[in-house]
DNA sequence: ACTTTAAACGGACCACGGTCCGCTTGACCC
DNA sequence: GGGTCAAGCGGACCGTGGTCCGTTTAAAGT
């Protein structure tokens, strides 16, 4: 409900999209507006962050309370939750600078990740990438999600969420491309590659070969 | 970690398997072992799941305590963790019995749904079956998911996705077909359906068009 | 510099999930 | 019936997430 890294408090008037501006009923991602934080809050806020990196590299995400990591910033319990909005949050916050990266490689890297790659190709390399980056920071991932609906409101899960279907729309691919989009980010979903791999003694490798089985069951051309 | 409707503290050696029985490495859920409570024991989980599903019709399941569903059961707190493991385990277990329905339509039901249709019409009327079945419910499923892992240890759930496999399998579907069972079962994920009904306006009725169209795309035979 | 105001702060406070442990009781055997 | 003992019971207790509200402070105007 109360969005993360956003004030719980009210707010102003958000921003009116450009009137001219070509609107997909998709929100667009990418546009990030940091509500531009006073002094005092900013500092706090990278405070908050550092300290709770830190102490995630002693302990497991499970371990990491609110009030250890106010404590170890220095500020009150209350701060964190103004910040943040709550627990989830946080590690959505910490999740998200790492997340950056891998927006990059598919937004505006090389190929075959990047623009510059034929959107089939772009198509099968997003699998494994995303597979990758997933598998580095599953215990974080794993630990955000308590909210099952909460995910549908993350901006990055958003931004890849829409990447994903346009190079289905690119590829001509039959059917809802949002729909599809769906089915096929779930199919390399943290918890599931997570029980696969560690419950079910499943080889990562045996599961790129299904990403690249299943784009082509879904009929990518072009 | 601690099963769901079992005793958290140490259990006698599990019943060992038959040796003669034809081993899958797929745990088989339909046999349930109802770990024979002694008889306060068993009054009170009535007693409690009755309290529960009572409370649940005055409340959202997000407001239902432990502790009011003990006190309107007349028992002490602790009974209800004993017996329950925790909160999304008495949650699973109200779910558990309405879910039995759905398992007796897809085991044992009529067509096509049941053992008398071919494997093809089974796995186009499957998922409808579940569409409906979870949005019945997704009140009661979402509150109960709290641990992304907990779904792949849930007995029902699991019944499904080995259902799902065989029909899979019976079809020639190529490829893994635990994988695909996976992959399909998410697309008709309660939380992804009510995201994209209550969020995005979609048409339960286009959700079921995209679950047969993805049966197909994936190339069920015979 | 002085005023004003909304944002930010902090820590006391609350509710709920989950644990612990001494006591009780049903089940089984003789 | 009597004895044994593990299963069950209950409620005090604890830790943590999340809220509240009186106080402080950055920032923008005059």
């Amino acid at each position: 409900m109360t969005g993360p890294d956003i004030p719980p408090t009210p707010r102003l008037p958000a921003p009116l999209p450009e009137p001219g501006a070509a609107r997909t009923n998709l929100p667009l991602a990418p546009i990030d507006e940091p509500p531009q934080l006073r002094a005092d809050a900013a500092r706090n806020r990278t405070l908050l962050l550092d300290a709770a990196s830190r102490l995630l590299t002693g302990c497991g995400a499970a371990d990491l309370t609110m009030e250890s990591v106010a404590a170890a910033a220095g500020v009150g319990k209350g701060t964190v939750f103004r910040r943040f909005g709550d627990r989830a949050g946080l590690l959505l916050a910490l999740l998200d600078h790492r997340e950056k990266q891998l927006q990059a490689a598919f937004l505006s890297g090389p190929p075959p990740l990047g623009p510059d790659a034929p959107a089939a190709e772009r198509l099968h390399a997003f699998g494994p990438a995303v597979l990758r980056h997933e598998r580095d920071h599953h215990a974080l991932i794993l630990a955000s999600r308590t909210d099952p609906l909460r995910n549908y409101a993350v901006p990055a899960l958003r931004l890849r969420l829409n990447h994903l279907a346009m190079l289905l729309r690119q590829t001509k691919v039959p059917g809802d491309p949002e729909l599809l989009a769906h089915t096929l980010l779930a199919s390399v979903d943290t918890a599931l590659v997570h029980h696969l791999t560690t419950e079910r003694g499943m080889d990562p490798e045996h599961l790129e070969e299904a990403w690249h089985h299943l784009v082509n069951r879904l009929g990518a051309t072009v």
